[in-house]
DNA sequence: TCTTGAACCTCTAGTCACTAGAGATACTAC
DNA sequence: GTAGTATCTCTAGTGACTAGAGGTTCAAGA
C-alpha cells in the first residue's frame, strides 16, 4: 500500500493535485488508515499514471473522465477513444498552425527594432498599436 | 465619443472584458455620462486596440501592462519592448516544439487503432495507460 | 412629451486545473 | 517517549475572462 506521498513521488503528480483529482471524481476514494490517511493500491497508482500521461498529452480532465469511463466498456471503447484522441490531434494541429503565424509575426516585430540607441519611434510598440503593419491574420 | 458597446463592436473585445481591463488598470477609467455610462474618446479606443492586438499575439496582461508603461518612456522603451517581444517569441517557439512532439505521439496513438470492429484491447487506452509505448519524452 | 426596448450599470459567482497556506493530527524512526 | 516529517481539511488565490441577476439610462419613434 502506498501513502499519498509515495504516489506523488512515483507518478510526479503533486499531492494537492492527487486530492483534487479525487474530489473531481477521476480517482476513486482510496482506503484510509485508522488515522484517516489515504492508502493506495496498485490499481490506484495505475489510474493516476493514466491520468498523468493523458494530462501531459494535453487532454482535459473532462476528456480523461470519458476515457476512464470507456475503460469499463470494452465493447464500444475503441471507436470512442479513437475519436477523442483524434479530436485532440486536430486541436494540436490547429494550435501549431496559429503559433507558426505568431512566430513569424513576433519575429518580424522584434527584428524591426535594433534595440539600442535612442529612438522615439519603437517598432515593437508601433506594430502592436497598428494592426495594419501586420502581414498576417491572427 | 463612443459608448462601451461601440468600442466593443469596433475592437471586437467583449463588453465585460473591457470593464475587466479597466478594473485591472490596463485601460484608464473613461468619462461618464450624467447617467453613469462610460464614454470613450479616440485615445481610449486606440489603447484598447493595442491591448487586443497584443492579446491576440499571446502577450499576458502583465506583459501588456509593461508595454503600456513603456509608451510613456520613449527614451528607454525600444530596448525593453524588444526584450518583451523576444521573450514572447521564445515562449512561442518552445510551445511549437512541444506541440510537434505531441502531434507525433497522438498521431501514432490514434492511428494504431482501426476504430471499428469489436476489440477488447484498445490501443488508445493502452497507450495512455502505458508510457513505455511512447517514443518521445513529454 | 411619453413610451418602449435596447443598452448599460454594479455585483457576485463560476470557469479550468491547479497552488498556497493555516492550523491540526498522524505516522515513523530512534 | 519524543522529535520531526507527513498527512489531514478547509479556505482562498491564480489568469483571463464569462454568465447572470436585478436595476438604471439612453435613443428613437408616436
Amino acid at each position: 500500500m502506498f501513502s499519498i506521498g509515495d504516489l506523488s513521488k512515483r507518478t510526479k503528480v503533486k499531492i494537492p493535485t492527487i486530492r483534487y483529482y479525487e474530489e473531481m471524481g477521476l480517482l476513486s476514494a482510496p482506503e484510509r488508515t485508522e488515522g484517516n490517511q489515504r492508502r493506495y493500491d496498485a490499481a490506484g497508482m495505475e489510474r493516476l499514471s493514466f491520468i498523468k500521461h493523458a494530462r501531459d498529452l494535453g487532454f482535459s480532465l473532462e476528456a480523461i473522465s470519458e476515457l476512464i469511463d470507456l475503460q469499463g466498456h470494452p465493447d464500444r471503447s475503441c471507436k470512442a477513444a479513437t475519436d477523442i484522441a483524434t479530436a485532440r490531434l486536430s486541436e494540436v494541429r490547429a494550435k501549431i498552425k496559429r503559433l507558426r503565424a505568431l512566430e513569424k509575426e513576433l519575429n518580424r516585430i522584434s527584428k524591426g527594432c535594433n534595440g539600442d540607441g535612442v529612438s522615439e519611434h519603437c517598432y515593437v510598440l508601433a506594430s502592436l498599436a497598428d494592426h495594419e503593419l501586420c502581414r498576417h491574420e491572427h
